[in-house]
DNA sequence: TGTACATCAGTGAACGCGCGTTCACTGATGTAC
DNA sequence: TGTACATCAGTGAACGCGCGTTCACTGATGTAC
């Protein structure tokens, strides 16, 4: 049953995926390996020939997430004025919705209170993840020649990672939606 | 074994009491019955003489929260201004980080991203919970006369619940506290 | 290039563990006369 | 008020279940000559 090399590192690519895409829909600890492995078509025992650990897989399937999550947000700004590139960075990030979209939720709203439990290098990874999401509001903002870039973008961080951890708390699609158009225009008033 | 009325009574309240404090610091998944049982000196079995399940505990619990957070709002409240008012509600809520205080954190920002798993009832309760706090703000913003005080109100309301939910989540002290005080700026602009 | 052996991706049953919950039991409290 | 019985708060072992993880096994791939 072995595999080539090229598919065994497919299969771990398609594993980390998959993973990330669970972890951040259903939570950490409610996502098991075997739905993973199954979600995957492979046997439960399979999942130790590419990781050490359930934890292993968090760590590596988080920092997939952030990458995305930042690949995204470089593609949909790239080549716009700061002005532009901060109402795309906003309206992107409150678009995560689980109400709006089903893909590419942010690591940081989608886990937020149950990192908390995590191991700290996975916290750790989390914050730095918020830290380098608020240095790109904080760039733009500096290019507009806003003054207090970093507290504004600090700032304006918090209010999204609220509104999405908000939003995909409530069960009315309604409620979800105003939260998520308020924090919109609470944090625009800062850009125009 | 049988205890008194006023003893049975008294037991009842002292397992919601324990159990929306632990709730809050470890999370609904984390605390288990045992666990619960355990720090009020009770065998685990004892459980459920006072309780159906699990599940109906978790919501007593979270309203227990919910009512002693308004009740320390509303005393801390208690004949000042508008203007002082809303500052010490943000003020109150930001110093809720299990970094700088262990006791009655809130319930909305502690338990954030897990309420998502949670059940329906649940997720109501939290949404009318943080729903009462952006109504409680928005009375104090309309005293001052603001446009728009639903949309601020709203807005203040997830910056806060983000806030706390990011500084709960980060090992470095120094990082949970600037992102508190950058939200405690952010907010303060639209209030003075 | 061909052959013989070592490696290891994938399999699926099984492990130990902690969870929510149930159970028969104990004995003090509540109730009925 | 006193007595006899019913009730039920608390006990701690046990249940079924799902979890992360381990294991012996299979057979195609990789390696060495």
């Amino acid at each position: 049953m072995r595999k080539s090399r090229s598919e065994t590192a497919e299969t771990r690519e398609r594993i980390v995926s998959t993973a990330s895409r669970l972890f951040r829909t259903n939570g950490l600890a409610s996502t098991g390996t075997r739905e993973i492995m199954g979600a995957c078509d492979i046997a439960q025992g399979g999942f130790y020939r590419h990781f050490e650990s359930k934890e292993q897989l968090v760590v590596e399937a988080y920092q997939k997430a952030l990458d995305d999550l930042f690949a995204m947000l470089g593609k949909a700004t790239a080549g716009k004025s700061s002005r532009e590139a901060l109402e795309t960075i906003v309206a992107s990030y409150l678009s995560q919705s689980p109400l709006v979209s089903q893909t590419d939720l942010c690591p940081l709203a989608m886990l937020g209170s149950e990192l908390k439990h995590a191991d700290d290098h996975i916290r750790d990874l989390a914050m730095l993840g918020f830290q380098r999401f608020v240095a790109l509001i904080e760039a733009e903002l500096m290019k507009l020649g806003k003054p207090q870039a970093k507290m504004l973008a600090t700032g304006m961080g918090s209010i999204l990672v609220g509104a999405v951890t908000l939003a995909s708390i409530t069960t009315h699609k309604a409620t979800a939606k105003k939260v998520l158009k308020d924090a919109r225009e609470y944090v625009l008033r800062d850009i125009n």
